[in-house]
DNA sequence: TGTAGATAGTACATATGTGTACTAAATCCA
DNA sequence: TGGATTTAGTACACATATGTACTATCTACA
């Protein structure tokens, strides 16, 4: 049993009252929520102790896996998935604790670089151990196989839904 | 070539640095966060017209499928994934509209119940056929049995993350 | 050149989400 | 009984997310 169980249960209410209803897609979308929650939730709760928040962690984590540690705001957004409105909010609290570096850009003085700090290195690297133990127990009701057709199915789902 | 190439990228990266960092843990957790927030863009662009949101949607949509059209505050928290604190704004925002009601408890004085109106259920039959177009389009991309696998993978991941 | 349009980034208002602390009522049990 | 504990709901402060409008700069091309 568990907390998906009062939802599903509704959904199947729902196709009874409006037989046109699809289930099937109204179930995995609400699963994706739910796990994107708990996902979320989870990294919260382990960063905290870092004065960070999963939003500023996937940051990081963003500039950590880029050639120089460094770019510049509107690759940032496309690579966390956050809209750009946002980065700005967000760099400007992770420049304020003096974990990455804004300056401007020559070549084009519109553009903006981001780059990851000493302390911010220091900070991913000391918590890193504890994010990869975290993603590690996530996954361990998974089959490797298992896993691997998940980001099969999901990455297929995601193309469509980027259809038009 | 998708949204995910850069946030793959990345990963990849990250996994060079650090080598003990689990590539495919991250990667399903990623990919369901956009997953999540393309649903999320998208139905709030069907809905906006109706003059409410995702989570509004979510909230009438679970008392839609429950007998009665009625539950209480807790229940609903737990049907549609938010948590409390977050159903009280929510719920004022539907009594303002006039999509639901809310009446005191007589067995339980603690309690409160909310009730879809005329209205509300009015609202949810005007726009159930665009949320049903839009939910078949989201996953025409899937094969009925690719749906299935995925969603028994999604149950069994939800399922690993509430482990303790 | 120089002017129209595109692009990068940000500021600000507003919307949405969450933690904490609180009130009131129910339950437990000595 | 009646006091301690648990539960349901909310209020409020704060954190996070997004739409819109704006500035500055670059690009295209007449």
């Amino acid at each position: 049993m568990n907390s998906f169980q009062p939802t599903e249960q509704r959904l199947a209410v729902t196709c009874r009252r409006y037989p046109a209803f699809p289930r099937e897609p109204a179930v995995l979308v609400r699963l994706v929520k739910h796990i994107y929650k708990r996902v979320h939730d989870d990294a919260n709760a382990l960063l905290k102790p870092w004065g960070i928040g999963h939003p500023e962690y996937n940051i990081l984590m963003m500039m950590y896996g880029t050639e120089g540690y460094t770019l510049n705001p509107s690759q940032l957004a496309d690579a966390a998935g956050e809209k750009s409105a946002n980065i700005t909010r967000l760099t400007n609290q992770l420049c304020d604790k003096g974990l990455i570096e804004r300056t401007a850009s020559d070549e084009d003085r519109r553009k903006v670089t981001l780059t990851l700090s000493k302390a911010g290195l220091a900070m991913i690297e000391a918590f890193l151990p504890a994010v990869c133990a975290l993603l590690e127990r996530q996954t361990t009701g998974l089959k490797p196989a298992e896993a691997a057709q998940l980001e099969r199915l999901l990455k297929k789902f995601l193309d469509q839904l980027e259809q038009d």
